[in-house]
DNA sequence: TTCGGGTAGTTGGCCGACCACACATACCCT
DNA sequence: AGGGTATGTGTGGTCGGCCAACTACCCGAA
């Protein structure tokens, strides 16, 4: 790492001029991310749509089409989402025609997934996409920084999942009324 | 292309380690930064619930507390958010008690928005949980190394802010968009 | 054999976030 | 004035995502 930190923190923003005052002064990263992350999800929303696909329903279409047909417990941990978060997703694929469903004939809770051949078509595209919108995501960065990035993002992440025990969660001292 | 499965040691996942077989290959930063995106909100969400926010609630707070009445528009501009979101957003809060809002006497058209002075009880909850996320997402990791997280995810809101026309957008060819 | 614990999926409810659309008001120009 | 455009908000709908609770099923021990 060739530059010195400038200690700039982000106030030039160039295209996205957006600066929360004081508000992001605690957690400047935290809003990085978070807007980044927006940013990111809904670029992809853009692009995956002219393929029929919404945010999110890519992950769950890659791993099947890699994996063939799979329980649908393993495709849940696959993904690290919440079980009731693919069944709602598996439904509205399996509607699409994306997907197919069977129970499985070894275990009677189970249910094995698989992509369907007509799904195939949007393979290619949808790996289009994400090659262009990882490209675009990293454009002009070298693959010096690319693999910082990389690097960085693989830790924040392995912090994300240790608990939150050492934070600081305020047991809501407050008695009051207040429920949203 | 079925399975190959060279590696079956997904039933560990010491921290996260989760890995999504090839389809992670083309696209990994953007693999890292939904997964640390999503992460990232939970761990917020989960603090947050002991104040009674939502994550996504704490951002609105935050500026109004830091920036007194304003109209919606600028809220809107400010967290960059659809005016759909900001306004259903906002119905909520002020039916938690958490903000106030009064027709613009100046313009028949907007709404004044402010913080009510019984929220300021959550201010420093917020604040707290808050710089809390992000000393815990930022663990182990040197000044240098924040200020070049910093640094890169600024340059990637940049490129995402710009127009994705030079992005590979599939114009669905294929006339079986059944959109789900 | 029975019974309890763990696993697999589903449902309902809620919220954030988007889009498309409709509505009211402000503004500007002829 | 009058009409067209721009702006500021709200509605309805859809999805992804979570939590909580529930059902159905498998399995191992008493």
């Amino acid at each position: 790492m060739s530059a010195t930190h400038e200690a700039e923190a982000a106030q030039d923003d160039p295209a996205c001029t957006a600066h929360l005052s004081s508000a992001a002064c605690g957690g400047p990263v935290s809003h990085a991310i978070s807007r980044v992350a927006r940013l990111h999800r809904t670029t992809a929303g853009r692009l995956l749509r002219g393929a029929g696909l919404y945010p999110g329903q890519e992950l769950v279409m890659m791993f099947l089409w890699d994996a063939g047909a799979v329980r649908q417990a393993e495709l849940i941990k696959a993904v690290e989402l919440d079980p009731s978060t693919v069944t709602k997703m598996l439904q509205r694929l399996e509607q699409a025609g994306h997907v197919r469903r069977r129970p499985d004939p070894r275990d009677g809770r189970a249910v094995l997934v698989e992509a369907t051949e007509q799904s195939s078509g949007l393979l290619d595209d949808v790996t289009r996409t994400w090659a262009g919108l990882e490209e675009h995501t990293l454009a002009g960065l070298s693959p010096a920084e690319r693999a910082q990035l990389m690097h960085l993002l693989a830790r924040v992440e392995a912090n994300l999942c240790t608990d939150t025990a050492d934070c600081p969660a305020p047991p809501s001292t407050e008695p009051s009324t207040d429920r949203a």
